[in-house]
DNA sequence: ACCGGTTGTCGAATCGATTCGTCGAATCGA
DNA sequence: TCGATTCGACGAATCGATTCGACAACCGGT
């Protein structure tokens, strides 16, 4: 393993000298400069990670805690870290690995072993344990989600609330009156989940709102008995012609069970999803309100990043951060006027 | 931040003390142990990695290169990252993430700055250049996918080629005479990725074996041209009775399109799947034969650890292990036999 | 010719944990 | 009682990079 001392030796220099020359922080000539240079590259030398943070208590890399499993896996965060990694990347770190099976001792562990400089947590609950576990270890975090107490930490979020009212919205500017709005799954409702619970709000706002009728029902994991409470809804009476989605992983699941119960999409009933689409729907594509991975993505890169730097100043009194997320409409193809089933009710 | 020292102050002992009663690597005595664990307890002390490493050498940590992102975010990534992830703490390991779009190059970083003891390269293509990389460090590694140079660095995969001929076989023995099989896309077939290229050898393998008359498509990641392609697959003369899918992404349109071509599935035409289903099929489950992401994660990492024990105890002559994961068939819905179209043809 | 001020480089201390050699105290046999 | 052996803990060197104080060499001004 080549060290600072081969290149010191090699361009006949103090190993102090190729310091410098590697951090900038000192004037060098430009003889010396470009002898060091031409050492480091000839030896393709690479500066140790763990002297440089044992000396400067800098690691470069952000923990990245991944959400918990309970509720299988979901696509979605795949592309998140992937994301955030890229972003972190761009801002000179590396990332780490957390799953959410570590919880809070793993959280706890990387900070105090000093193997990160901050944390994004992911999947943030509106109480969330690792939350308290963060200020208590005084552990720069930025928060994928919106918690109940938001003062306490940096975070970034789609604003749920105003998504889920949007969808309606613009069913309502179709000529929708009778709108069903399928929500998360109880499991993430009772989990007190932010976008769950904001997303029902928001639901539940827009009726005042837009005049509609907007029935909210939650979803379910078990696909049999959703298929059973899609039937069930479409079968009230006024049955709703249009039908927003915000538990967007079952909407293959979802649109079949429409199917099968002789409507078609968007003539008889115009769908709208909140949230990301699976990446693959049966061919189909549909207006919906989009979830910004990308944007997030950054966003918390970036906040995670100030987190560090404030800490570092020392500067406390500086509130965190915050990027509430205004929701994109993505018209797809046109949403349909309420069909001739309308004029049946 | 508490070190060694505060601990050993505040136990009244040396902090070589505190290090052998941490590492057990020296007999210290009962009453001293219970001492210093008090004080390590009562600081809640973690010694700090970087210290540990630029002693050591060891960092405990895996770097996880994850695949391009050419074709689109794969669902299936995801979950091959968690389980890892998962598989690498129980052997004592963190995870760093890399995305594909560092490349060599940010393998090449990694290993010099010693920021992990091992690399877990997935999807591995053909002729992939980070194994020539690898190699050139000399920096341990293990392979998610296998190699046309398969004896270079240890690796895992499931037996595409027997996973193929698997599904052909076990439709044959449903009586099914007729039998197409779409392959992966054109675009993983051409980049070389072993899995696309050993599941069409397996497919070719499977007509004279079942005797059966199996006649191979490549898939296609436009879906307009996809659902046209099996339009016109489904009508040729002596139409299939049988359908085997390894392009499972798409799998929601192609039912899709099966459908629009007025065929049920089961009946009209069976269907098999080669691959791990996605998420939401609409309610489907299909008989098919299943990617085994548990346990080739967990085989892949214990590779991977493996490979940094046989370098350090500078073993080279021990040529690096494999495991060739044989298929297993899930039943699932019991497959159809050939239906009435297989009359008419 | 001497002196204050730059400029560019060096040397040494430092970060925190590990590990080897050492050394005092306890134990045992003769 | 004394020397040999074992047991348990200590001190110091070490890993590789950073950073601060020091210090030559050079420059211009009086």
């Amino acid at each position: 393993m080549t060290t600072i001392k081969d290149v010191a030796q090699r361009a006949g220099v103090a190993p102090s000298t190729v310091s410098y020359v590697l951090s900038g922080s000192r004037k060098i000539s430009e003889d010396t400069r470009r002898t060091v240079q031409q050492a480091i590259d000839e030896l393709g030398y690479h500066p140790r990670a763990s002297a440089r943070t044992l000396r400067s208590t800098r690691t470069n890399v952000l923990a990245l805690a991944l959400p918990r499993v309970a509720g299988g896996y979901r696509a979605v965060d795949g592309r998140f870290a992937i994301e955030i990694s890229d972003a972190a990347r761009a801002h000179g770190y590396d990332v780490l690995l957390m799953t959410a099976q570590e919880g809070v001792p793993g959280l706890r562990r990387i900070a105090r072993s000093g193997q990160a400089d901050a944390a994004i947590l992911m999947a943030v609950e509106m109480d969330d344990p690792r939350i308290a576990a963060m200020l208590e270890l005084g552990f720069p975090a930025a928060l994928l989600g919106r918690s109940a107490d938001d003062a306490a930490l940096p975070w970034t979020d789609l604003d749920w609330e105003a998504a889920a009212t949007l969808a309606v919205r613009e069913l309502a500017a179709a000529g929708h009156r009778d709108i069903a709005y399928l929500a998360t799954t109880e499991r993430e409702i009772q989990a007190q989940r932010g976008y769950a619970i904001r997303g029902l709000a928001g639901a539940r706002r827009a009726a005042p709102e837009t005049g509609a009728d907007v029935r909210v029902h939650q979803s379910t994991g078990d696909m049999a008995r959703l298929a059973r409470r899609i039937g069930t809804l479409l079968h009230g009476e006024r049955p709703p012609t249009a039908l927003v989605v915000q538990h967007v992983a079952a909407l293959p699941h979802i649109l079949a069970a429409v199917a099968a119960e002789g409507l078609r999409v968007p003539e008889d009933l115009a769908v709208v999803a909140v949230g990301n689409l699976p990446d693959d729907l049966g061919g189909q594509d549909l207006p919906r309100v989009e979830l910004p991975v990308p944007e997030m993505s950054a966003a918390v890169t970036r906040l995670a990043a100030e987190a560090i730097a404030t800490r570092t100043q020392g500067t406390s009194p500086t509130p965190p951060g915050h990027l509430l997320i205004p929701p994109a409409f993505v018209p797809g193809p046109r949403i349909a006027p309420p069909g001739p089933r309308a004029a049946n009710a």
